[in-house]
DNA sequence: CTCGATTGGCCCATGTCGGAG
DNA sequence: CCTCCGACATGGGCCAATCGA
């Protein structure tokens, strides 16, 4: 594989020279243009490639972030989107992505290990569990200077970034858009209780309702499972067993809605004419459930990149670094409607 | 950041030692185990990791494989699943996987510049179009000697290895599993014309059916659009619009088959009993469709785990090269029964 | 003597070989 | 023979120095 020794042999420079040329230095030096462009031919035309280990080597970072999740099981597709977009920034910024996986919810010793190893530059955690977050507070923030960006956490953590979408706006964008349809009985089916992600969900909910003034008996939340569906299925039966019944559900997920249109269904109720569904993400599938989904489209890609972005900030310039404060960027989602909703009959 | 600088001067031996010790070197040199045991002891206790950067640029090749591929649109749970398996994999041989993707279906100088200038061991392809792979295998095996695995590809690429799930025995199973029902008129919902992996599948769908003796009118095969689901709705249409009309379809993807189910509701037919639908993937929604689908499982987490494997295998012992020859790993798919396929009325 | 153009040489963290005690 | 070590190599960033005009 060619180096820059051979450039260098090539056209009769040193290699330092050829090194400031290929790296655009301005500063201190002064390369003639002929000369440079002298170099830059020669370069591209023995097709030589920078060897981004050596130069990691030396700089002591390697510019490479990792991307940090558990396995993917029910919500691939929210993951991958968000890596998505992760990957997309980070290419655009000369920086590449590593994905490294938990094999459970908890921090594993093999993933940190991966993390200081390869020398990373930074990391971006996309997981559930909190102790996750402070295992990688202490091993990889304190004791290295690893950036950390935290993404899709459900209580910020402190003295980390936090990129997620803005789920408080967007339950109040399902709320208006079903208030609008003129409903009055709305209810909530969240995610697996005490789970972080469902709870800030259902207390925005709650709050909001209290809000607009609607009525809001407990048993109008009830809780199913993103990651076992069929937990959302008992749920449903419970909420549209009620009487009076809602009728209107916001789900958390359009996995979950989906589940709930069938349970309805099963039930005799016709969506969206007996009840109203909306989802919570957008999955690529909603549009053509039965009948389509209306949902809260949630910014996963844009999340990706606005994690890598302001990661790649700090680790650009560190004096960028905040001094231990929570900090959250909120990006917005947007409501989609479809079918599954209509005014109550 | 500790080095191996650091324990020998901790100890008071030299570097050497420490780097034959951690990396436990048996051949040629001997160290006492008392001597062994001291290095290993306060490195573990200053807390020493390994810089894998170091070591790769050492030894020319960074233990990092790249998975290429074009950015997921609507299969993002198919590629999901395969990454997943291939980081599993790779994780447990110390290796780690770089994401790459492809802004388009071509091949894009920067992608291919990523491979280089990271030095990758090995690369994981799962593109699409042919083309790519004959640019990868221009540039990256025969130009460098980066060794390629071409995962789910349609047709083995001339000196590629190739894995993937072994769509002829899926499908045969799925036609079983209809005819066991009793089906004689199976239609099927292709994935888009003259698209690779569909067109596959469709041609051992035609093999099958007439070695099986079924009656196979030309419009019985329809073509939809993995990338756009909507076209599986008016393929849809005209295949049960059709008189005789099957009494069964296999479609391409679950995606697919839930479109199918959908749109033969529209038409006030109900799945299973007028029409038995089955798909293929076994995605994560799968089950809690409605009627729960029916579909040949894909085998992808296997596939990722087997192209690390072969890829690896390859990497690390050259010998095993083959010459040129085409070489495929096909897993075999299995069949999961639901509720959308019955006996015909 | 100054200034612009170019270069020698050290350093990064590690693997490995031949030799030393 | 056993135990250990010096020295070289890897590819490239960058400071300080040098050379020619």
């Amino acid at each position: 594989m060619l180096t820059m020794k051979d450039i260098a042999a090539k056209t009769g420079l040193a290699r330092t020279t050829v090194s400031y040329v290929l790296n655009g230095r301005t500063d201190g030096v002064r390369i003639p243009e002929q000369t440079r462009q002298r170099i830059l031919d020669v370069a591209s035309e023995m097709g030589y490639r920078r060897n981004e280990l050596a130069r990691a080597m030396v700089t002591g970072k390697h510019r490479l972030l990792g991307f940090l999740t558990t396995q993917p099981t029910q919500e691939a597709e929210f993951k991958s989107r968000i890596l998505s977009g992760a990957v997309e920034e980070a290419t655009e910024q000369g920086y590449g992505i590593k994905v490294i996986y938990l094999p459970t919810e908890m921090m594993s010793p093999d993933a940190l290990e991966q993390c200081i190893e390869w020398r990373l530059a930074g990391l971006l955690a996309l997981v559930p569990h909190p102790s996750v977050l402070s295992a990688l507070h202490s091993d990889l923030v304190e004791g290295g200077d690893m950036k950390v960006a935290v993404v899709e956490g459900a209580d910020p953590h402190p003295g980390a970034l936090n990129v997620c979408s803005d789920d408080a706006y967007g339950i109040g964008l399902a709320l208006d858009h079903l208030i609008d349809l003129g409903h009055r009985h709305i209810g909530f089916l969240s995610s697996r209780e005490g789970d972080d992600v469902g709870t800030v969900r259902e207390t925005h909910f709650r709050d909001l309702c209290r809000q607009k003034g609607l009525p809001l008996p407990p048993a109008f939340i009830d809780y199913g499972d993103w990651q076992d569906l069929e937990a959302n299925r008992s749920a449903t039966l419970r909420l549209l067993g009620l009487s009076p019944r809602p009728t209107a559900l916001i789900c958390s997920g359009d996995p979950a809605a989906m589940v709930a249109i069938s349970t309805a269904r099963s039930m005799g109720l016709k969506t969206p004419q007996d009840v109203s569904v909306i989802g919570f993400g957008d999955y690529s599938l909603s549009p053509f459930s039965d009948p389509p989904l209306t949902t809260i489209a949630q910014p996963f890609r844009e999340v990706g990149r606005a994690a890598v972005r302001s990661l790649l900030e700090r680790i650009e310039d560190p004096s960028r670094e905040y001094g231990g404060q929570p900090c959250s960027i909120l990006l917005p989602p947007t409501l989609v409607v479809r079918d599954s909703t209509s005014p109550p009959r």
